[in-house]
DNA sequence: TGATAATATGAGCTTTCACTCAGGTTTTGC
DNA sequence: GCAAAACCTGAGTGAAAGCTCATATTATCA
């Protein structure tokens, strides 16, 4: 382990090759990372898994750290831009049936890649980033909106801790039960059961829905 | 970072002296492991910052991994200790109180060293051993019990998928509570809400408990 | 008090790995 | 077709870090 002198400035991939490169490692990364963990990730196994060569993943990435970042950078991204998205959609809906939706969206977003999700949130938070709480902080900012609207038809008054409370848990559950406990229950089984905690919380009692 | 090749074979400290050397390793690594995460771990620097050689650390643990998971081993278990404990003594109280206490003991439990708890999770995970489950696994079979004992009581009538819920949603609640939201939220206001959050999930309604 | 076992030490060997560079190949634009 | 820019290559460098071993110190017990 040497150094880490070059800090910023790289080539930026311009023509279709080079973008193609870059995905390739890119997707190298991802793969190591959910297979073998940060602690087994090494720049030359990146450019070998990749099927190119070690001095052109340093054209385009200065540092390793840069690398798993753009890669957490890239993944996050996507799940926050989904999330802002889905939120606009859901204002208009009664409550029970924005929280069904949200659910089955969550499920959706997340199963393309639970294990690089699982991955990047662990290794991430380690390298000291605030990526991961900014995705966090997304969420619950997304579900505070949700509640705001809905804050007379609700138990929980402090509409920050509510917010807090529901992503935490519903996040943790989902990424669980997609994990270490896939084979224990089915995706309908979690859905509907997180449909009941998050109702109960919210309203009390669950009314018979869809 | 050479190889890793003895693997087993350590000598087991049996005089105080050297007892207390095994000790001063274990508490140089979680503070390490603590402070920089498992990234910047490495065996030189604990065995510096233990006050001990580099040599006497290799002489009880016989790689780095078996070092890590030696300290996760004994923290845990001790987790899973104070747990099953409670168990036994929360069976007569009634559900409402009982949570209660449960919530309460745990805080106390994981606020004592919630940090090293974290760090241990996320790296035991990456290192692919099956510890992280095993606590998880207890919990849910301590809550379960506890369930059973109930199960007229409480709505949910899968009780395998309601304590795998009840220790995930719980699990990070507290965790994410005491660490990236420490300073939103009080202790107070945590352990009230996820009072609720839980009871109503159990019975739908809170009731105006101790 | 001496012999043996347990424990401690740290210089140094060795491997791993982040990162560079001198030179090749392909693409672009004229 | 040609020059310049973009891109690729991979052997090699240096340093970090895992781990060993020969030797020194301390504890045990007869």
């Amino acid at each position: 382990m040497a150094a880490q002198p070059a800090k910023t400035p790289r080539k930026r991939p311009t023509q279709r090759r080079s973008q193609q490169t870059v995905a390739a490692i890119l997707e190298a990364t991802a793969r190591i990372l959910v297979d073998e963990g940060y602690a087994k990730l090494n720049t030359n196994r990146v450019a070998e898994v990749a099927g190119v060569s070690i001095g052109s993943l340093y054209q385009y990435f200065p540092n390793k750290q840069a690398l798993v970042l753009a890669l957490a950078k890239s993944h996050i991204g996507r799940e926050i831009e989904r999330l802002t998205e889905m939120t606009a959609e859901l204002q208009k809906l009664p409550l029970a049936e924005a929280t069904r939706q949200c659910i089955r969206a969550l499920f959706e977003a997340f199963s393309v890649d639970v294990e690089l999700h699982r991955a990047l949130v662990t290794d991430v938070v380690n390298l000291g980033e605030p990526l991961v709480y900014e995705l966090q902080a997304k969420a619950e900012f997304a579900v505070r909106v949700g509640l705001e609207r809905r804050r007379d038809e609700i138990l929980p008054k402090d509409l920050d801790l509510a917010a807090f409370f529901l992503v935490s848990a519903v996040d943790s559950i989902v990424i669980r039960g997609l994990t270490i406990a896939g084979d224990r229950f089915s995706l309908k089984t979690l859905e509907d059961e997180i449909y009941e905690l998050v109702l109960r919380y919210l309203v009390g009692t669950t009314s018979p829905a869809a």
